[in-house]
DNA sequence: TAATTTACGTAAGTTTACTACATATATAAG
DNA sequence: CTTATATATGTAGTAAACTTACGTAAATTA
């Protein structure tokens, strides 16, 4: 299994925790790296607490003392995740906006790593392994998503459209049936345009996969559902991150149904990126 | 250069040291891992040296004692095991190529956050914010990234598009000029069509701006470049994390217009967004 | 072979972390 | 509202871990 990121673990367990703990966490979180390198005595000085209470801490989040635990905050601290206290303010200059919105947007990733539920991604993967024809749907950012997935799925040599335009999803679900599978990207799954075009292709007989917000209309109407639960941009400043997270759950299935297609499919892929290369100059490198 | 991996430095060190020093170091690299969770004597012990020799071995190698260096194995560790096996398997399955290529994607944001020239992203941002127009630019699979760039930026309120039709691209090219931005997306910075593009909007006083390649010919006939220098895709499996930074790229950007553009421009990207309040199901959370 | 440097270990000292216990605070019951 | 009980937090002592100082042994050089 894949070990949890400890710094959202405790930013997650920070309502439930009592006074003192409560002082140590936001310690902690306030500068992860510094924790690492201080004493109990340090860190239990600068939360305002005694050193018992430090290292109670330590063992609630699973460490065995003091030590152990740094050790695991630090192992959290290099994987290339970095906690991101602070929204982007608006006095920010390129120096703090710019890494905060890639460091958002990794921590965003994390987060999917680890809670994506794998049996989910191998049900979507047996579908689309499955399908006749594949149509992407979206509108608005999940427009390009729907777009980039097509760009993606074509290479598997099989039928595959986007589309962004509500009458032609309309359309195209009203006249599908069995073995086609439409593909529906939304970030709220509570676009109404998007939940009907998932009703019409599912009560024709339609696979529906939805790649959209759990307990949303649009997840209920699914065959299957990847629920992506990534936080409600609530600041005006941050970007959305669930497009990115979209994308990179493609990847994933891509590679599930690449994977599945074995060895064999390999050369009609290298035939592709292959067709590109008269259109680039000769790289000197 | 980067923080190399402590353990390839210890490894490289190694005909350098002396006796008691290599005894250290073989167990250590015998078993990293262990290594961090052992005392000082534990480790003397397994090594048949005195508490001091590992002391004065953890000294050798810049950590402040052998608490240091254990953190700081710990972090090499920590990174360095999802950067060795980062290569998806022919015979991966579900639950180990998602997480491989979830942090393969983060890996390479990280790298991104580290290296990207601020002042780079400083200009751009002056450029975007001088703009009179904007047209987005990319072919295949920075079509969708140009589409949701356009997405993106037409919430500044002033002309945005975005074009993945060379022949549209050329001819719009061809009729700019001063106070149209040219924004020209392409991984490669190779490709013929797209670099014929941008130069015909340089000869026309237009302002060119790359989201490429270092060194790529595209890249040599922008007015300003952000140079991005993802680690080309050699793995069939692996799909290109170019994309991503792309978009979060273009995050930072549009992040860079609003606060530039200063609070007064708040209201209406709220506008914005609650006009698409009508066309969704009530969220009752 | 002697002088000098480098390597290594012993033992003492110092810091660090943990445990057991006591007190305070909060919560529930009467 | 008081008492009982549970929970939370701190104090002090102890054990472990780490570091330093120093001395001896080995290696290197003259």
């Amino acid at each position: 299994m894949h070990s949890q990121n400890l710094i959202n673990v405790i930013t997650d367990a920070l309502p439930s925790l009592n006074k003192s703990e409560t002082k140590v966490a936001q310690v902690i979180l306030s500068d992860p790296d510094a924790a690492t390198q201080s004493s109990i005595a340090t860190l239990a000085k600068k939360a305002q607490v005694s050193e018992p209470s430090v290292n109670r801490f330590c063992k609630r989040f699973n460490a065995a003392g003091f030590p152990d635990f740094k050790l695991k905050l630090a192992k959290s601290l290099a994987s290339g995740i970095r906690f991101v206290n602070r929204n982007v303010d608006p006095d920010d200059d390129v120096t703090s906006y710019t890494p905060k919105i890639i460091d958002s947007t990794i921590n965003t990733l994390a987060m999917v790593r680890d809670k994506i539920s794998h049996a989910r991604v191998n049900q979507v993967v047996d579908k689309l392994i499955q399908a006749k024809r594949i149509y992407f749907f979206g509108l608005g950012a999940s427009g390009s998503v729907a777009r980039d997935a097509e760009n993606k799925f074509f290479r598997f040599n099989l039928p595959v459209s986007s589309h962004d335009d509500v009458l032609m999803q309309r359309m195209l679900a009203s006249t599908g049936g069995t073995g086609d599978v439409f593909f529906v990207i939304s970030h709220t799954g509570r676009t109404k345009e998007v939940v009907e075009v998932a009703e019409i292709a599912r009560g024709n007989g339609s696979t529906v996969i939805g790649l959209t917000a759990v307990d949303s209309p649009l997840a209920d109407m699914c065959t299957v559902t990847l629920d992506v639960d990534v936080p409600e941009n609530t600041d005006e400043y941050m970007p959305m991150a669930s497009r990115i997270v979209h994308l990179v759950i493609l990847d994933v299935l891509a590679t599930g149904v690449t994977l599945r297609r074995g060895p064999d499919f390999l050369p009609h892929l290298e035939k592709i990126k292959n067709s590109l290369k008269p259109t680039r100059y000769r790289n000197e490198n």
